[in-house]
DNA sequence: CACATGATTCTTGCATACAAGCCTTGCATG
DNA sequence: CATGCAAGGCTTGTATGCAAGAATCATGTG
């Protein structure tokens, strides 16, 4: 991937990140406040790219921004939730429906180095996270559309906090592995019907452990739609 | 400042959306160069919201930001056109598998009422165009699935511009609607297979003409991906 | 004429200053 | 003690100034 992308504007690009990574793992909690002031003073930067880091989280639905009130961790939307859990569904088994052999030896060799990592990983929620993640994308990267991965990623930013809550109730990792290696070993030996199913039935079991937590921890998630939020803050950086 | 704004807070905004609109609407060339200086001096503003419309524009993909270079529209790519209709397909789809009886008789008079107007429109293409969005958002509206169709409109923008140099093209704009026509009875009549055999047809068919264009206005499009932009601008403002 | 080279003029990225309005807090008052 | 109210603190939105670098143009040289 030689893309010669825009230049990279590290600072705005470095906030964006750093606060992206605190708010998918949930050490900015929903509904918290993030003053661009604070932010721009913790990081040593200017409120600036903290600003632009801010514009481009609103786009992502993971921050809202009140003018003249403050800005604040989105709550988890059940709604959005389930949004995403409908795109990603459609786009992943289309995906997977389009599958033309000959695969590509060195992408099917990478899902399987993942699947290794993955069975490694132990009790570490975060690194299975990210494997799990990588492991979706190359599934699609296996069949050429990496790049509507990247819109579906975008996209389900609350499902993937809903579920880093899911997976911290469930330690039975192994399972997700299981289900995994199902998916990989069918899609490899060209029967994607087979595949296809067990996807489907791995991102809706997926969805249902995230449908368990919501009554468990309801202060993280969307009540009243048109609650105003508060301005008090629970931030702390590191 | 000379003049006191009566509402503030939508002056990014306002950039962005007029921006946008030329963009899409092809008023800015693809390729051309966006000077955030003569774009906030035309729009009686200052660089600020100009370059916070700038970033989501970026973040769309209709524009590209080389710093210490310039702002450029970008220009329309096959390979993200390709997806985007793998995307829409995908997930237009999806949608009309899971349309469940009964039907919410409201959305479907939009839906008829959309179809009429279509009919009526003549030649105007920007108008047709904007009725075949509507009516294409009015189909996932039916499945409930509103919001994901604004994360497919968002992704498609490379895909919208290459349609509004194909339908130039092609004038037969009744055949679109009949196609229309024919997704929309087979949909309120319960017949889901009939619906999405129609809806993918139609879609391709749409990509095909996107395709036949490309190699008659190739300057409009990507070539060597390489290639560096030149500060050349071709801006005007109305 | 061809070509190298330095000055100039743009460009965007970041920092800072000002504007406008909401929220909190503290004080006065019944 | 409870309550109303005003002032100050904090918020984001916008405007402006400065810095660094890339492309361009003029100039000098072979």
């Amino acid at each position: 991937m030689k893309n010669p992308k825009p230049t990279r504007q590290r600072e705005r690009h470095n906030v964006y990140r750093r606060v992206r990574e605190k708010i998918i793992g949930l050490d900015f909690s929903p509904g918290s406040a993030i003053s661009e002031n604070e932010l721009a003073a913790a990081l040593g930067v200017s409120r600036t790219p903290v600003r632009e880091a801010m514009l481009l989280l609103t786009e992502e639905g993971l921050v809202e921004v009140f003018a003249k009130i403050g800005t604040f961790v989105s709550r988890v939307d059940p709604e959005q939730v389930a949004e995403a859990q409908f795109l990603r569904e459609a786009v992943e088994l289309a995906s997977l429906r389009s599958l033309s052999t000959p695969l590509d030896e060195e992408k099917v060799d990478r899902l399987r180095d993942n699947l290794r990592r993955q069975k490694e990983t132990g009790e570490d929620i975060r690194s299975f996270f990210a494997l799990d993640e990588e492991f979706h994308r190359g599934l699609m990267d296996l069949a050429g559309h990496e790049s509507s991965w990247s819109t579906v990623s975008a996209a389900k930013s609350h499902l993937d906090r809903a579920r880093m809550l899911g997976i911290r109730k469930i330690p039975e990792l192994g399972r997700l592995t299981e289900e995994h290696h199902a998916i990989f070993d069918a899609a490899v030996s060209g029967d994607a019907a087979t595949a296809e199913r067990h996807l489907r039935s791995h991102l809706r079991l997926v969805f249902a452990d995230v449908k368990a937590v919501e009554e468990d921890s309801p202060e993280l998630f969307v009540r009243d739609r048109d609650a105003g939020p508060h301005r008090r803050s629970a931030f702390v950086w590191d």
